[in-house]
DNA sequence: AATAATAGGTGTTGATATTACACTTATAAA
DNA sequence: TTTATAAGTGTAATATCAACACCTATTATT
């Protein structure tokens, strides 16, 4: 027996990525959607997506869809699921990987937002969406939360320099609750990936803030031992 | 504009479902490995795997593979993670959406896991593995590390009635190291999901354990908010 | 019948982490 | 000069976690 060219009698599918995209304003964690100038669906409101192409892999195909949306590159992006009901599209059966993205809200090439109608709707008042991209958000705001609860996440969402309150108003909306603003400022700063500078943030508050800024090194450390670091039952002794 | 009736201009690939079986002989975790009789990399070992149909979920797809291999039905099974290098499959492009599950290792029908050459291998002394299948499997131990973190896994692992020194052992394989026997019974009896029954195990220790049984009412209710509870940084009053 | 061997079962203490909580400070605007 | 506003800071009570050693019930052996 040799090696096939192909598979024989196997279905084939076209395979989807849809972006979960959420941005900070600095008020309000908020999600970037477009207004569908297509068929189906055509008017409504859904995630930017689009389907994988046989010269990439997903990850290359999810990059490249947020790169058409919004003009960015290196985009902090992490694949969150596999959606594959039978009937999830109308139009034909797909899969869809979905995948799920930080950006800083004033980053983007506005010209191309403009061009897919698309817009920045608060996670707490969202239209309508098609297919099952509500699941699909839903998905995303569980795993933003679980990613917060262990790691500081404003690196993506925010400026560079940002202060300690803009970072609370990020946590506060990521977990829909209000925190006690010494014991968040103890939290933050005890994982030990911040660092103060001399600047204060003039304009918005009277006293001003002092700006941070995140440290990219001890960052990345925090993050290698990637397995089951920092959960609840961890064993002793590690 | 009317809608299509399928996507134009749009590739389409074969979808692979992977599963990661383990299994717990009251010793060692374990996983269900197939020893290929086909082309390519016939003889070599791997997971247990097939293609997606297309009057089938991915949920269901994957069940269905796994019952063709155990012949057990409603099977513990959990969506992992989509792979999809572009040259992961040499036969042809294909995405592989890989699923973990939990099994009885006592449970499975033999004949059919004669049928596919397949085989348990200890956790931590797996053959070489095809493709990014050993990729899958640390995902997997990843996953399985996380999940046993917050709740008892030993539901779908071990028999109806086991012992508090048997799910121990299944906790110190799944993190391979040692736990303290006094600090593990006050963690796991906490969850408050544990039943303890007047029978004691016979047989193994002269003294003998008593034998505990999952109350899957309260397993469920902990299941339930299935959101960020738990976390390390869980806000504050909830 | 007594003894030895084996694994099961149990509590406490010190260290660390988490929560709740209220006043002072720097600055801009009036 | 006063007032208004958000920024910034510390402590005490409580809860959680890790470390640690001995007794018990039973079977097997003599």
């Amino acid at each position: 027996m040799k090696i096939p060219e192909l598979y024989e009698n196997v279905d084939r599918f076209p395979v989807a990525l849809d972006a979960i995209i959420f941005g900070f304003d600095r008020d309000n964690l908020k999600l970037l959607l477009i207004k569908r100038d297509f068929e189906p669906k055509k008017g409504e409101w859904s995630l930017m997506g689009g389907f994988l192409k046989s010269d990439e892999s997903l990850d290359e195909a999810a990059s490249r869809i947020l790169t058409n949306l919004t003009g960015l590159k290196n985009i902090y992006l992490e694949q969150l699921y596999g959606f594959g009901e039978i009937d999830r599209d109308p139009v034909e059966r797909t899969i869809s990987i979905a995948y799920y993205s930080l950006i800083n809200i004033l980053d983007h090439n506005k010209e191309l937002v403009k061009q897919y109608s698309a817009r920045w709707f608060p996670i707490d008042d969202l239209p309508d969406l098609i297919f099952d991209h509500l699941k699909m958000v839903e998905a995303a705001k569980a795993r933003l939360r679980y990613k917060a609860a262990r790691q500081p996440v404003g690196f993506e969402l925010l400026p560079e320099k940002f202060t300690l309150p803009e970072l609370q108003q990020l946590y506060e909306s990521i977990y829909e609750t209000d925190l006690d603003k010494r014991n968040f400022r103890r939290r933050i700063l005890s994982m030990g990936v911040l660092v103060k500078t001399n600047e204060k943030q003039k304009g918005f508050s009277k006293k001003g803030a002092y700006l941070y800024k995140f440290d990219k090194n001890k960052f990345d450390m925090l993050n290698s031992p990637s397995d089951g670091a920092g959960l609840s039952f961890k064993p002793p002794n590690v």
